[in-house]
DNA sequence: GATTCCGTTGGTTGT
DNA sequence: TACAACCAACGGAAT
């Protein structure tokens, strides 16, 4: 098939994180193009099959999305579907654009760091094959490289110079939200649109790391077009049984705008919406009204949600009633989103770690990653520098602390892969510099772990908002370094106490007593403090304090036990609070030399209280 | 440049 | 029970 003039255009759509036919401003450059023949494709790309942790939810999730997608097509035009291509998209394109006579390939940007990498070899490759490239910002408010620009080539590290930055590109204001397409240009006809004459170019899957998923053969590259060749959503061939997905949330465009209207409804919540407000000890969040995997998976536009936000302030502004502000309300929600991709687009894949990140700054921690090899890449290894840390560690990931405060929110991650915000922040706290004194980058991947399974993340507590902190990674690791004052905050004498924060929303201990149920019976008063409850009172109530919580650690297993807290937290805190003092003081970043050749050692000292040395047992 | 002010979500004590 | 004052004390923006 020899490739069309310009002025018959050959359109290939590159489907990624746009799966929707509204305000898609990269879908609307396509079809401005007036193409003679449209075709939009999902390409498998193996990084995210393999290398990205997806249960069955958000398969089934993302197959959704795709599904609906390819009905908004076809509704358009009986022809169209959305064309799913099981290939690797750096091999596969170059052969669809010679086997289609592609002209223009059209696509929505995306400022993640493979994402990136990936992106600029395939735009080489169109160029050495004359197809014309047309990329179009749409998954943030703002985009973030132009962010970026108007922060004087920074990344956006606080939420006012968010604001000042979307002051330039457009007094603040996103691009208003697009209406979707009223018609769709046909494919090829079936003959040319078949692949079976190209070559199938073999996939890298190892390791897998959703092996663990696939219950049947994982036959997802094993055809070009799918089992019956016909470019459908790989419902069968990937190989996951998804009748395990047990998830009551429905992907797809227009399941996302039926819970965005539904929640928009509820006027006053969203006109006076305050964050801190919210109780992080309420739990049974109200999980019906998702959208956060669909901001991901971009089955919902963010700038549609902001602007369905605003007709709201403004309809109660003019009835004389309250509206909360920036940064608290729901606009700043959004604004603290798009602060975390301007932060990272700069920075790529080094936003993720401490070692070479400019705007991390470096603090002593324990069980840091270990620096990347010489060619840049990290095999996520790091150094065990204090077994009693790496204690800790574990301690706190499996929800045995002995705070009780801090394991019923560990536990509740676990089970349900959410927590509240502000429960977030007192986890994060405790694990680096309110406690443990643990590497930032180690609370990081097991929220990337916990939080995956179960899609039901959360970073804020608005129902509609609940947003997948896997899904954009940007937000996961730029929150971590808030916690860790490590970047964006520097407060860190502002310390969340395990046993005063929980006391100050749940004075009951409720959340404590659903997620540690071993204490359900203990009073009020000891509930946040059990191992100050009398021996006699532990009896009677059924549970005794004692251990580190691991089944061996107590020979009588007819009654039920708590640990005893694994250190004393006045202590800790007071450890921590001079190591990040001191940290501040030697005021390196994880791009100093010092940092990049080993010898910051030298200018932590020497001293026994040095948190990054082994402390003394009492 | 020095100084002042502010920062999405703290803790403790005292009224 | 609600709220204010104070604690402790950083970086970055504004002045």
């Amino acid at each position: 098939m020899k490739a069309s003039s310009a002025s018959n255009p050959v359109v290939l759509y590159w489907h990624r994180t746009d799966l929707r036919l509204h305000d898609s401003p990269a879908l609307h450059a396509a079809l401005a193009l007036k193409p003679s023949v449209f075709i939009p494709v999902w390409t498998w790309d193996p990084h995210y099959v393999y290398k990205a942790r997806v249960g069955p939810n958000r398969w089934k999730f993302l197959l959704e999305c795709q599904s609906e997608l390819s009905k908004g097509y076809k509704s358009l035009n009986p022809k169209q579907k959305l064309w799913v291509v099981r290939e690797g998209p750096q091999t596969i394109l170059p052969k669809l654009w010679k086997h289609w006579g592609v002209t223009h390939l059209v696509f929505e940007k995306d400022t993640d760091a493979y994402a990136k990498d990936r992106d600029t070899a395939i735009v080489a490759l169109a160029e050495k094959a004359g197809v014309e490239v047309i990329v179009r910002m749409g998954r943030t408010l703002f985009d973030p490289d132009e962010l970026v620009y108007k922060n004087n080539g920074k990344p956006t590290m606080s939420i006012t110079q968010v604001e000042k930055a979307a002051v330039k590109i457009n007094n603040g204001n996103p691009d208003k939200p697009l209406d979707p397409p009223e018609s769709i240009p046909d494919p090829w006809g079936e003959k040319q649109m078949d692949l079976t004459s190209l070559d199938h170019d073999s996939v890298d899957n190892k390791p897998d790391l959703n092996a663990e998923h696939r219950t049947k053969k994982d036959e997802q590259y094993s055809n070009l077009m799918g089992p019956k060749n016909d470019f459908a959503v790989p419902w069968d061939d990937i190989g996951i049984d998804l009748s395990q997905a047990a998830t009551p949330h429905r992907g797809g465009e227009a399941e996302a705008l039926r819970i965005l209207a539904e929640c928009i409804e509820n006027e006053e919540y969203v006109a006076q919406f305050e964050k801190p407000k919210t109780s992080p000890a309420a739990f049974e969040p109200q999980s019906t009204t998702l959208l956060s995997p669909h901001l991901h998976f971009g089955s919902l536009s963010v700038r549609k949600f902001w602007w369905d936000v605003q007709d709201v302030f403004n309809k109660q502004r003019k009835g004389k009633k309250p509206v909360a502000s920036v940064p608290t309300n729901l606009h700043g929600q959004l604004l603290f989103r798009d602060m975390y991709f301007a932060a990272q687009a700069p920075i790529g894949h080094r936003f993720a770690r401490s070692h070479g990140n400019e705007v991390a700054r470096f603090i002593d921690w324990h069980l840091q990653s270990n620096p990347p090899d010489e060619d840049g890449s990290v095999d996520g290894s790091y150094e065990v520098d204090s077994q009693e840390a790496e204690e800790w560690f574990q301690r706190w990931k499996e929800g045995r602390t002995g705070f009780p405060w801090i394991d019923a929110l560990m536990r509740q991650l676990r089970q349900e892969g959410w927590i509240h915000h502000l429960g977030r922040h007192s986890v994060a706290c405790f694990l680096t510099r309110g406690g443990c004194y643990v590497s930032w980058e180690r609370g990081a991947e097991v929220f990337e772990e916990l939080l995956i399974d179960r899609m039901l993340s959360s970073m804020w507590n608005f129902p509609a908002l609940t947003h997948n902190v896997l899904d954009e990674t940007a937000c996961n690791i730029g929150n971590w370094q808030w916690l860790s004052c490590t970047a964006f905050y520097a407060m860190f004498y502002r310390c969340y106490s395990p046993i005063a924060f929980g006391k100050k929303w749940d004075p009951e201990g409720n959340l404590i007593r659903r997620y540690c149920p071993e204490l359900a019976k203990f009073d009020k008063k000891h509930i946040y403090e059990p191992w100050k409850a009398p021996i006699a009172d532990q009896k009677k109530w059924g549970c005794r304090v004692t251990g580190d919580g691991t089944p061996t650690s107590d020979s009588d297993d007819t009654e039920n036990t708590y640990p005893k807290p694994m250190f004393d937290f006045d202590e800790r805190r007071q450890i921590c609070l001079d190591g990040m003092k001191h940290a501040y003081d030697v005021g390196l970043h994880g791009s100093d030399a010092k940092v990049k050749d080993g010898t910051w050692k030298t200018e932590f000292g020497n001293s026994e209280d040095r948190p990054s040395k082994k402390q003394k047992t009492s």
